[in-house]
DNA sequence: GTTAGCACTCCAATCAGTCGAGTGCTAATT
DNA sequence: AATTAGCACTCGACTGATTGGAGTGCTAAC
């Protein structure tokens, strides 16, 4: 559907004004602030027609007109025009994270940190996600006192180690046997070519030491599964609380509880995760879950070698500064991407 | 300052009220509910007194009485009545924290959780903390490409590692001879020993492979250090929204964002903590943090091998059920003495 | 020392009245 | 045919007055 131009200029205004000022717009407002010459009444009448099309609607007679879902959804769609960020803003933003770039970590969480701090909105960040990774390497350090340290490395550079006992009989040199034979049988393999046929093999190399065998391979499995369910790095959650919509504790309470589940956070940042583009935007009753009917959600995903590995989200109300959201989005998820090249990229 | 056992009772009789219902009482309520024996006229008088003696105040003229933080430290050190966890309770808390019971920091945000699950309170655990922890082991493990993973175990079991380049012409041979090295000086020592004395003597020996040494002496200190500013685990964020005396936005905030500083979580855990009896409850005002002044908290310590090495506490509204947490709190204290034992213990 | 009785205070809720912002319609204007 | 001025109308937000109830403090009687 689209719009004649006039109304199209009305809608923008009634949206612009509304995300700036959280009060319904009347149509002295819009004739007076932005400059489409003409007069009240005539703006009135095109309101009346964007009622009746559905794109904005009345609090109740004798208020302003607010945007409907629909309507922003023209806005976000049609009407607005995509910003860049300006260079002095996108060099501090590379200054931020830079400054404290060691590990993989630390630059999501820094990264997550300036998007909640720019926009003022909630905003999360998944980490890399391959879809199978394969083991790297699995050693069994001895410690003292028959005490074993397992480690375990991903080809993605995860590491995971746990301690365990072992009976003193078992030599240094039997550890070695044992990380010897896993990694020989086992390295550059998924989960499930583990689990499909080799372990029997080994089993049988190794039935003198099960007991050991089976606790590193209870520790290969946990650790090559963990990369699917990935940490969720969030950031600005009380931010929301600067919001006039979110007043209510009674919403405060629903909005921050669903934001304490990580399978809400995953489920918001892989929902449309396959689009072309890559930023997505979902306004208000859109999302899928009842208590972010008042929410939008503006989720894109950054790569490594081309392939999407992560998704970076943020999570503000249905009167979001959708500009500047998409516009951080954008300029974030190039810059991820790029960052994510030097640590992991061919 | 001791009362006649009348206004004790009076006393009581408001606060266990309040607590409940979070509404000033007044004379009449007190004289129907309790058994006192007397008309509300009398216990009019005996308010009064009280209101005099700074036990109580009142709202506003007309209002009921509400108890003073002096009368909740009078409540707290003299009227309340130790309560003991009933069996199930105890039960129930013992069977949530074994069922998932693999490592010590599950074992503490399993304890942590419950806590505040049961009081409806925020509540917040430390991890053992020792006062120098030594080096138990370290390992560099060879992988493919040029890639080490340095591992570096601490005597209570902390574990850290780290990926790093090195060049090509090192065998693996070496690695093992500079892990065998580091290990027969440093094994057993803090980080103090390490730092004064021996690094020399290692460069020495090791000249070759100077930058290897370097990442992994960096490693080791890094995680010798850790321990001291430990992690502190929260549970139960969002229940002071439950409670009325937070129905409004500004304090809310405050509150919570004084709940993401880590910083100010230890200050509450580790305010008091040489006191002898291990409990300690603080009130209101007697509060340090400006915005704590309408909170009270709950501390407690709990032990390996009879010294203190971690603490536990709880944060409410100054009309908290102090004695439903205390009784808590000294359950969970002695519960996790007792699992750390497991753990660490001789 | 205790209590009944009563005047008094103050909050909370309710209601009427006013104001202003904003609409919708109509008729006049361009 | 589109635009606009004018006007009646609607409705929420605010104001102020009124009322009811909970609770106190005081006094005088028991």
């Amino acid at each position: 559907m689209t719009l004649d131009e006039r109304k199209q200029k009305v809608l923008l205004a009634i949206i612009k004004d509304y995300i700036s000022t959280a009060e319904p717009v009347g149509s002295r407002t819009i004739s007076k602030k932005y400059e489409l010459g003409v007069s009240p009444a005539t703006i009135r009448n095109e309101m009346s027609d964007l009622e009746e099309l559905g794109y904005i609607e009345q609090p109740h007679t004798s208020a302003g007109r607010i945007p409907s879902d629909l309507g922003y959804r023209y806005y976000v769609d049609c009407l607005m025009k995509k910003k860049v960020l300006s260079n002095e803003e996108a060099e501090s933003v590379i200054k931020g994270v830079r400054s404290k770039a060691r590990d993989v970590g630390t630059v999501l969480q820094q990264t997550n940190k300036i998007i909640s701090n720019i926009t003022n909105y909630t905003s999360m960040v998944t980490g890399p996600q391959f879809r199978k990774s394969n083991l790297r390497h699995c050693q069994l350090v001895p410690l003292d006192n028959g005490k074993v340290l397992v480690v375990v490395v991903t080809d993605n550079g995860l590491i995971q180690n746990r301690l365990m006992d072992v009976p003193q009989t078992i030599t240094d040199l039997d550890l070695q046997k044992i990380s010897q034979v896993v990694n020989a049988k086992l390295q550059g393999l998924t989960l499930e070519d583990i689990k499909l046929t080799l372990i029997k093999e080994i089993y049988f190399e190794l039935s003198k030491h099960k007991n050991i065998f089976d606790a590193a391979m209870d520790l290969i499995q946990e650790t090559l599964n963990l990369n699917q369910q990935d940490k969720i790095y969030l950031s600005g959650t009380l931010n929301i609380l600067n919001q006039p919509e979110f007043r209510d504790i009674g919403r405060v309470k629903t909005l921050l509880s669903l934001l304490e589940q990580d399978k809400v956070l995953k489920e918001i940042l892989s929902d449309k995760v396959n689009l072309e583009n890559g930023i997505n935007v979902t306004i208000g009753g859109e999302n899928k879950l009842e208590g972010l009917k008042d929410c939008s959600t503006v989720t894109a995903t950054y790569q490594i070698d081309g392939k999407i590995v992560g998704s970076v989200g943020i999570i503000g109300p249905t009167r979001m500064d959708y500009e500047k959201a998409v516009s951080i989005m954008d300029f974030m998820t190039q810059y991820l991407s790029q960052m994510m090249k030097d640590f992991y990229g061919r």
